[in-house]
DNA sequence: CGAGTTTGACCCGCGC
DNA sequence: GCGCGGGTCAAACTCG
């Protein structure tokens, strides 16, 4: 979806008066200067005071404008820069997994497996991933696709009751279970899950416990999910951990943090984010989307949240552009520079129209 | 009976 | 080249 599509954020500073407004204003101030011109000698200095205060107001505008202009191009370019990224996170989804080894075995001794078929309708389904089959492309894509994964791997952790044995992370999404392994670093297994709500969703989960905290389930997601969030599970949805009530916290690999309506922990992987997900009441999505979005000012770049693709949902962009413009009306600089901005435009406005 | 889970075997990258 | 370990596959099994 077009971020611009919602909202035009954009600063229309252009003076366009209604007609109305004009002659009222015209009116105005030519009842000010006929009632001035009858006491001449007195209004001449402040005339001229005025005068003065006007150039000198009209300067700063003129400077807040530029200022203005100059953010609001910073902004766009952001923006822009936002969206392409947006876009690529979206777009530039690759399913590590669709067009990766075949079992040579398999391949040499039974070429019509259902291995095969599974890749083809993987590679169907994933079009992009039929033109990476060649080895070299592959080579040569290699690292960057490496760095374009790690950008969209989240770690999640959660609390539950030690006597919940499970390795099951309830998050809104369908997981089908495909693998388990006992790792070297932790006595407890690690399962592997990959989404199976939508067909070719190349989003992949890692669910281990702790191994300083028994007690803490750590999702590791990779990938970012191609449909929303399973609408059949709404309460997962908002990040509510149903099965035996828990603690959910949640930071990106870059050890980013985000400063929440909740308390914050450090552990030895850096800062997290601690929900508290024990009391019945479910969180609601629209605090999801506060979390998501209220970016630390110590912490760091930014929060993306379990699946990442809150940002990319419109009612997160319309919560976004809320906060920022909330944040700037309440801003009393950015009022007074606005306010200022305008009424210079209208007194420029004035003088252009009295000459002519 | 279909969907999901379990689990042993296999693949592959990496370090030595 | 070899072994180790993480990740994946797929047949067997379970469950609703």
């Amino acid at each position: 979806m077009e971020f611009t599509s919602l909202v035009d954020t954009s600063l229309d500073l252009s003076f366009r008066p209604l007609p109305v407004l004009d002659k009222v204003l015209k009116q105005e101030v030519q009842s000010n200067f006929t009632g001035l011109s009858r006491d001449n000698m007195l209004v001449k200095d402040e005339a001229g005071d005025l005068l003065e205060e006007l150039n000198r107001v009209s300067s700063e505008n003129k400077k807040l404008t530029e200022m203005l202009t100059v953010v609001c191009e910073n902004y766009n370019a952001l923006r822009n820069q936002l969206m392409e990224y947006m876009n690529n996170q979206n777009n530039g989804v690759v399913d590590d997994s669709a067009g990766s080894r075949k079992r040579k075995a398999e391949n040499i001794s039974n070429p019509n497996n259902n291995n095969n078929n599974k890749n083809n309708n993987l590679d169907i389904v994933c079009g992009r991933l039929s033109e990476s089959s060649s080895s070299d492309e592959e080579s040569c894509c290699k690292k960057p696709r490496e760095e374009h994964i790690k950008t969209k791997v989240s770690v999640v952790s959660m609390r539950t009751e030690a006597s919940d044995t499970s390795l099951i992370v309830k998050d809104g999404y369908q997981w089908r279970k495909y693998g388990q392994k006992v790792t070297r670093d932790n006595p407890s297994p690690r399962a592997y899950f990959r989404c199976s709500f939508a067909p070719g969703c190349p989003v992949k989960k890692k669910v281990q416990r702790s191994i300083e905290d028994q007690s803490v389930v750590v999702a590791t997601y990779e990938g970012e999910h191609n449909h929303p969030v399973n609408p059949s599970k709404p309460e997962a949805a908002a990040g509510t951990a149903t099965s035996t009530g828990s603690r959910l916290n949640v930071r990106t690999i870059g050890g980013t943090t985000a400063s929440v309506p909740c308390s914050t922990t450090l552990n030895s992987s850096g800062p997290t984010i601690t929900l508290d997900l024990t009391e019945p009441t479910t969180v609601a999505k629209g605090d999801i989307m506060k979390m998501s979005s209220s970016i630390s000012p110590t912490g760091g770049s930014s929060q993306r949240t379990t699946e990442g693709d809150h940002y990319s949902r419109p009612e997160f962009q319309q919560f976004l552009i809320e906060q920022m413009a909330s944040s700037l009306t309440k801003d009393p600089s950015f009022k007074a520079a606005l306010a200022a901005a305008i009424s210079g435009k209208i007194l420029q406005h004035n003088n252009q129209t009295s000459r002519w």
